[in-house]
DNA sequence: GTGAAAGCGCTAACAA
DNA sequence: TTGTTAGCGCTTTCAC
């Protein structure tokens, strides 16, 4: 009797504390390891496993709730069924938007996403890519921060699948899919000119940034279309403290614009401020567009005129992208010759933030 | 000659084709496994290593750009060296704002932060945590989703360290920290009933969420504390499109309010496009406020009145909890008697959205 | 000072 | 139809 109950407690204590394996369920049904492991996957039909033995499996393992050890089976598979997502920061709306799509659509193709927020710096982000790889990820969606890009030829040489998102590097052989951050820009510097603006200024975001620096094309490429005598470009960083510091600045330049143009919609914010500080009206005394679309551009003083970025549509590519890669790398060790850079162009949503002076 | 150039050919193949691992170490100094791990993680003093040997691994550790294999040191250790951060939704600045603070801190301490959305439904909530516990986490951060609470029991059953942000079940003995949602809530209504307003209609989101119960309770007990003969609580979701529908339904009933209480910034600016388009001024013929006071609450047409929630303080509690408790599971098996349980008050940022009809 | 070998939990080639 | 065993890459006990 007292025998029975301290087996039954050693049984419980033993059940609780330690992991439940399969060599807990094997043990407990007096089958080998290897048939547990394979009713467990799936396979019993194929390896023609009796009805019986499966179901004793397979009840044995919900009765001890067993969870298979993914870090085991990573090591042995030499796969992780997960992919991971780099990104500059979560910060920033418009990087957790698409940090929300990814993990959703991947989720729902049974991938784990582990999502890193590189902190904007080179550093952290080579950090976290190292970290990642080290954990056997299946494949990598990169928001790339800095301008080195060591670290991601290191990628694709020890044949990682990844994917860039929104920003890029055309020099290097690793596929991409991103709005086209010139073509947007110069869309923009367009739409104010037909309204008649000649003065254009634009604060700009980090400067190092590939997607900056295109949009900052984009503009040049625009102004010097039209033979427009005034250009500005200020700024290098993505913050609302940014776009207020040189919203400042230019105010106190001699020559004023009639229109800026913030290259994101964080920048936007400091800009708004700033104006509204000084005194300037919009878009009376002062038209303003930016980059980005944010959600709550409708509900401002003044319904600022933006660029939306194809978010939604750019991580779908991407993952359709990294998928393929994975099956591709998967089935064969053969690389698929032409890689895919994709870019889509992004539309201008108009408000009320332009005034015509034509 | 040509044997040399073989070989030479054969040792590129093999190194940038096969994982570099201790192995490889081991084989290129003549070293042992043992001692090429010992050096490499460090510990080549403690067994007395001389220098010549502890070189000449780091050295060769060096050149090959060697990586050690977390997966391989979970499986073995126990640990992973990572943490998991389930949240609600991505796509929410509240919850991605927390993510980046949570991931930036963790990452200082040495930790991987293993970002999983849940997408706002129990069921991937379940099969995010399922998912991120088995690959060996060493503890998590959760911000609930549903009501059901097995699945949180089980964790602690477990002994995984967990703590909940933001949302939390007072009935679970698992710790919390989040801002004091009721207290907010009810100094809110508190404040509009100090500038005259006895009617106090509230646009609330998910009604299952603890954090909108506690929310929605504040206010009915400021209600009833001020013996308020009106009251009116609409709207099941955080989101605009339930923030626009439940105002357009709000301001067709024959009793009107005189003041909004939306209670998330996203239902805010639902509520400020269906006040535009019925025609309200704010704050003259509407009052509006609202909870989570994000940045762009300064910019919009009528500057709104917020409760601020201490997210950057949360989260950094949350950390100190976790990681207190995870050293403490490590050192060893005894349980921290009691649970810490944090709430902490939110404050008011007022701006220019309430009336003073008193 | 250094090394051999066991084992973390799992899968799959080979056996029976 | 089921089982034995090697090994993924790493750490650590025990041995020399």
């Amino acid at each position: 009797m007292l025998r029975d109950f301290l087996l039954l407690c050693a049984y419980f204590i033993l059940s609780s504390l330690k992991n439940i394996t399969i060599k807990t369920i094997s043990e407990n049904t007096k089958l080998s390891l290897t048939t547990v492991s394979r009713v467990l996957n799936g396979v019993a039909e194929k390896y023609r496993i009796s009805q019986f033995t499966s179901d004793k499996v397979l009840k044995e393992a919900k009765r001890l709730g067993y969870v298979p050890n993914q870090v085991a089976r990573n090591l042995r598979l030499q796969k992780s069924f997960a992919i991971g997502l780099v990104l500059p920061s979560l910060a920033n709306p418009y990087f957790s938007t698409i940090a929300s799509i990814v993990n959703q659509a991947l989720h729902a193709e049974g991938f784990l996403v582990l999502v890193s927020d590189g902190n904007e710096e080179e550093e952290a982000e080579i950090d976290a890519i190292t970290n990642i790889l080290a954990r056997n990820i299946d494949g990598m969606i990169i928001i790339p921060s800095g301008k080195n890009t060591e670290h991601f030829e290191m990628l694709s040489k020890k044949g990682i699948p990844v994917v860039f998102i929104d920003r890029y590097f055309s020099n290097l052989s690793i596929p991409y899919v991103a709005t086209d951050h010139y073509q947007g820009a110069f869309k923009m510097v367009d739409l104010l000119v037909k309204h008649g603006h000649k003065k254009i200024a634009c604060i700009q975001g980090s400067q190092h940034v590939m997607s900056n620096l295109e949009r900052v094309n984009g503009y040049y490429a625009a102004v010097k279309k039209h033979n427009l005598t005034y250009d500005y470009v200020g700024g290098n960083g993505f913050t609302a403290e940014e776009g207020y510091m040189e919203t400042k600045l230019l105010l106190q330049r001699k020559e004023k614009p009639t229109a800026i143009f913030a290259l994101s919609d964080t920048i936007l914010l400091g800009v708004l401020k700033a104006l509204d500080e000084e005194g300037y009206r919009i878009p009376d005394e002062m038209s303003v567009v930016s980059f980005d679309n944010s959600v709550y551009l409708d509900y401002l003083s003044c319904p600022v005129t933006s660029i939306s970025q194809p978010v939604s549509e750019i991580a779908q590519i991407a993952i359709r992208l990294l998928l393929t890669k994975i099956k591709a790398n998967a089935v064969s060790e053969k690389k698929t010759a032409d890689v895919e850079q994709i870019l889509i162009a992004p539309t201008i949503i108009q408000r009320k933030s332009i005034k015509d002076i034509s």
